[in-house]
RNA sequence: GCGCCUGUAGCUCAGCUGGAUAGAGUAAUCGGCUUCGAACCGAUUGGUCGGGGGUUCGAAUCCCUCCAGGCGUGCCA
């Protein structure tokens, strides 16, 4: 149920009705304030200004073929052109029994679902994962699960950065590490570590740096005594990953994982395809695809190289194989891929050409998703004191701490393992809504405090609404599912509740068209903020309180606990009966 | 130099297919627990939407220009 869609239909055929062309939008949304109905169409004043008529005028002829029969209670006229739509409470109150009577919410499923493929996370298995990983990471999973809600069919590719050209400097020094009867697990256990002493070695020691080079030309020939010491590397680094993974709920399996690596033995194919059909040419020894649609700093068509001189190939090459893989043999209608910002010019090369090659039907779309880097306060890139970046499994470790800390001091009468369980998800869960709760497509700045706050706008905020809920279950003595669902709209935090209900597929629509999952969290934090109000001013379990209208608040509340829950579990938030 | 992104309340951010009086959280101040959980609710204070032009009935939103910041711009990913 898509109360916008249905609204649009409606003003849209009483615009045709009215005159008007087909294709005139009614542009309904949300009304701006509550005296202006709960949704407006605006759309009359553009349509009567290219017909050069008066806006007032035609949105009256248009208000009299308006059939909202049954599903508005008022239409009125107001300003210029405006048409401002009141619902009715009784058709609201049939569209929440249909809520409540479908596992889905009422949220339509696709007719024709689609394959979507959808690259995320993507570690650099060269390093421990850090702050700046967890954006790609947990906005994919979040539009994953979005996406499967609505019924599409998802394929998760984890794009690990398992094959660069620092790889050749990891061999060499885990190499070395091991001939001194070093174990592989003791030499890998901090990679961020291991990392720094091989980039220190690569840049001063004397002849490493040719040997990492020989590694890599050795690894990328198939050389067995590499390929070991490669895999034991991996297989460290993937463990690290998925522990990441299992503390930050994120969906994403072994079996997701389709590193670089992956497409090495298909690199050369590309290459002579593109070869052969033209598309790339030699230039200063390496093969390069000259692009006109964009422009270098010399104002001449941007440079995309595809093999170097030397021979070796570049994530250029593998993103094409990774284009053609996904189209060709996984079937993708649609391809997501989730980067930060700074690749952006580099996806906008991989598509070009690879529509150029015929990689990419035009059919198929092609989403990169970019998103800012990290900054610190003062607005340079982020680091912290030492230097370094601050490791992901620190900054968890550190909220659900701090979530024990509170937890305990408002229910001292936990025990061990509730406290743990407890404070693992309010921790967790306050991170990825600070996180998730953005929508910056350009650098955002790191906060400790915000994004370790279990006040105001946070995930534990609407944490604590479903607890609230579960405990009035549990007082009044009824399970939410033996309530009988019938509702009754009168109060106007009722109306709200059940207009913000009825939401719930417009937001995921969005969230869904735009990968903007900060969409979702802003409608569940302003679903929880009406609950908070009416909790306030209506009472349900008093004593004065008809059992109609008791019944028809459980209902209410029913309702809006399992729409925080199905909305929480596509964040990956977890919901809890106490906390 | 060129290209992309960004500039909204003290701070962190929504809003951007042009719509009516620009919104939250936080911080500050005040009020509310003998009544369904105060991780809450209510109220107040706080804005030249970076500056300047333009388009029009109407601009935070579109166009131009300037300023500031970030990123990218041929052999890293």
């Amino acid at each position: 149920m898509n109360i916008r869609l249905l609204l649009n239909e409606k003003v849209s055929a009483a615009m045709v009705a009215a005159g008007l062309p087909e294709d005139t939008n009614p542009a309904v949304s949300n009304s701006t304030k509550p005296q202006f109905g709960d949704y407006q169409a605006n759309g009359v004043m553009g349509a009567a200004k290219k017909l050069k008529t008066n806006p007032r005028e035609l949105a009256t002829k248009v208000v009299e073929q308006l059939d909202l029969d049954g599903i508005a209670e008022k239409i009125e006229l107001a300003g210029p052109g405006f048409i401002n739509i009141h619902l009715d409470k009784t058709w609201l109150a049939n569209q929440l029994i249909n809520v409540a009577n479908d596992n889905k919410l009422a949220v339509s499923q696709r007719k024709t679902p689609q394959t979507v493929v959808v690259d995320y996370s993507a570690p650099n298995l060269a390093k421990e994962m850090h702050v700046g990983h967890l954006r790609s990471t947990i906005i994919g999973d979040a539009v994953v699960r979005a996406l499967e809600f609505r019924g599409d069919k998802v394929i998760r590719q984890n794009h690990m950065g398992d094959w660069g050209t620092q790889f050749g400097m990891l061999l060499a020094h885990l190499n070395d590490k091991l001939a001194s009867n070093e174990v592989a697990e003791t030499a890998l256990a901090d990679l961020e570590n291991f990392y720094r002493e091989a980039k220190v070695r690569f840049d001063e020691e004397v002849g490493f740096a040719d040997r990492a080079r020989d590694y890599v030309v050795k690894l990328q020939g198939g050389d067995p005594q590499c390929a070991t010491l490669w895999q034991q590397f991996i297989d460290i680094s993937i463990a690290h990953s998925e522990e990441i993974y299992q503390k930050l709920n994120v969906s994403l399996t072994r079996g997701d994982i389709m590193g670089e690596s992956s497409y090495n033995p298909d690199l050369s194919n590309v290459i002579d395809e593109l070869m052969a059909q033209h598309i790339a040419v030699e230039d200063q020894g390496a093969k390069v695809v000259f692009i006109n649609e964009m422009t270098n700093k010399d104002g001449e068509p941007s440079v995309f190289i595809v093999q170097k001189s030397g021979g070796g190939y570049l994530y250029s090459t593998t993103d094409l194989s990774a284009c053609r893989y996904r189209v060709g043999k996984l079937n993708a209608d649609r391809i997501i891929i989730f980067t930060d910002a700074r690749q952006a010019q580099h996806f906008k090369q991989v598509e070009i050409v690879a529509r150029k090659a015929g990689f990419l039907p035009d059919r198929i779309t092609y989403d990169h998703c970019p998103f800012g880097m990290m900054m610190g306060d003062d607005g340079k890139p982020f680091k912290t004191r030492t230097g370094g970046t601050i490791k992901l499994a620190e900054l968890l470790n550190e909220a659900i701490s701090r979530a024990s800390t509170l937890l305990k001091e408002k229910n001292p009468e936990y025990t061990e393992e509730q406290l743990d369980e407890i404070s693992e998800k309010v921790g967790i869960g306050a991170v990825k809504f600070s996180d998730l709760s953005k929508n910056r497509t350009s650098d955002y700045i790191f906060n400790w405090k915000t994004m370790l706050s279990f006040e105001g706008a946070t995930a534990p905020y609407l944490q604590y609404a479903y607890s609230r809920i579960q405990s009035i279950f549990r007082k009044a003595g009824v399970k939410s599912s033996e309530i009988i669902s019938e509702f009754d709209i009168s109060e106007p935090q009722e109306k709200a509740l059940a207009m913000k209900l009825l939401q719930f597929e417009e937001v995921l629509d969005a969230v869904i068209t735009d990968c903007t999952p900060n969409l979702l969290c802003n409608y569940l934090y302003e679903l929880a903020s009406l609950y908070m109000s009416f909790y306030e001013a209506c009472p349900i379990l008093r004593s004065d309180i008809s059992n109609k209208v008791k019944n028809a608040r459980l209902a209410l509340c029913a309702l809006i606990a399992e729409t925080l829950k199905q909305g929480l579990e596509i964040l990956g938030i977890e919901v809890m009966e106490r906390m």
